[in-house]
DNA sequence: TGTCAAGATATTGTAGACAATTTTCGTATA
DNA sequence: TATACGAAAATTGTCTACAATATCTTGACA
């Protein structure tokens, strides 16, 4: 089906392949431990495998995927202290960005972040599991965008693509992550400006994911990469 | 059987010079705005355009040097922003890790660190302020080495090499930013063990730098690369 | 003399070739 | 049968060539 590659191609072509494969492993379509192999990536996007690679040392930093040398990259299976870091920084650095945003919305984008959780009210209810997780980490990722701020956004980002992972890897299966309420509790904190209250909110929310989390390890079963990027290429244009 | 092979070179190659160029910009032999060619610095390190490129990115990602498409590499220069964002996730960071550490340091630890600052306080005394500057933000890099967390010690270099990049930019150039007796402080609150005192010294010690910092910029004269890298060369086999 | 265009030069972006290393698999041997 | 060894295959690491793009130089023209 998916021949595209509509290559969009002003900003680089490995942040694409980065951002497909971001969501892939995200979704879990491509569970932890999976590798990753370049030539075989790079065949599906029709690039070479310099691009793959860039794209995978993009992912490595983020702690998406792991190197090892001479033996490719594989998805990422963040150990239990590594999870407790990461969820750690993550609350250090959303209390920063609800801090700064308290107060300071326009109405359209207050309007625009109830929008969105509206969105991840439909996706819930459609049983549309993947989407509704992307959904809810991409709140918090718009709440950052929103502080304008260049590092808050790209450091969110990171830190939530990587808390989806490990929630994929620790947390029940059925849990979605991100609370719809929590998530309109929160809009409704900023928007009143209370800035110590929206950060309480905020930790609150944060920590309860923590809390469904961190229960036990499970696996999936190893689908085949060609056939998942086939399905993820789709998302290349946007 | 097989030898050591204690591979420090083997380990990679690109990471090597990433090490060099990264006190080159710090210790601001490399000014701002300097032009970074891949194959000038390829030839320098003897290394190939495409290690070169990979050192680059990694510099890019930790926001040290600057990426303009199809216009090459400049050592970046930090808005007045990005240098306050940069300050505050640095202080969120590192309060972690000094609640974190407090009261868990072996006495070992503790004869490091205060070794440490000893050289410190030599650097300071010969006046060589390169070095100063260097092994203040190494006090720090070693504070979040001793948490054990990997996530804490890449955070911590990463926002401490743009700390002292943002402090070339923008703050005295008398003023070392790491105060010696602050160090101190920090070292017999965490042996003590109160993390709350602790933490806040840590916070206090930050404020300081932010303090004395976001003065105004200076410029510096432009070096030939060729010239500073060649300095520079020396560093590789540490 | 100043401006602008076109060619020349320099630098980055991407691809593919080759080398180095790991993994796999078949085969001989006890 | 189990194990050890070694060749073949697969995969990554690095380099170099070529294409695409930006920057600089030169010279014509107003």
């Amino acid at each position: 089906m998916s021949e595209g590659t509509v290559d969009t191609s002003k900003s680089k072509r490995s942040e694409s392949i980065a951002k497909v494969l971001r969501n892939a492993i995200i979704e879990q379509a491509l569970p932890s431990g999976s590798r990753l192999p370049e030539d075989t990536i790079g065949e599906q996007f029709k690039a070479s495998r310099t691009i793959v690679r860039e794209a995978l040392s993009q992912l490595a930093t983020e702690g998406l995927v792991e190197h090892r040398r001479n033996r490719g990259a594989v998805v990422a299976e963040p150990s239990w202290e590594e999870a407790r870091d990461t969820f750690e920084l993550r609350i250090a650095l959303e209390k920063i960005v609800v801090a700064r945003l308290a107060g300071t919305l326009g109405s359209s984008e207050i309007a625009a972040l109830r929008a969105h959780v509206a969105e991840e009210e439909a996706a819930l209810e459609s049983g549309d599991d993947a989407r509704s997780i992307r959904l809810g980490g991409e709140f918090h990722v718009t709440l950052a965008e929103m502080t304008g701020s260049q590092f808050l956004l790209r450091y969110t980002q990171e830190f939530t693509s990587r808390c989806s992972l490990i929630l994929s890897l620790y947390s029940r299966p059925v849990s979605v992550e991100c609370g719809v309420a929590e998530h309109r509790a929160i809009i409704d904190n900023l928007a009143d400006g209370s800035s110590d209250q929206a950060v309480e909110v905020m930790v609150q929310h944060l920590g309860d994911i923590v809390e469904r989390a961190l229960i036990k390890p499970r696996r999936r079963p190893n689908h085949s990469i060609a056939n998942v990027l086939a399905n993820y290429n789709e998302l290349l244009d946007e």
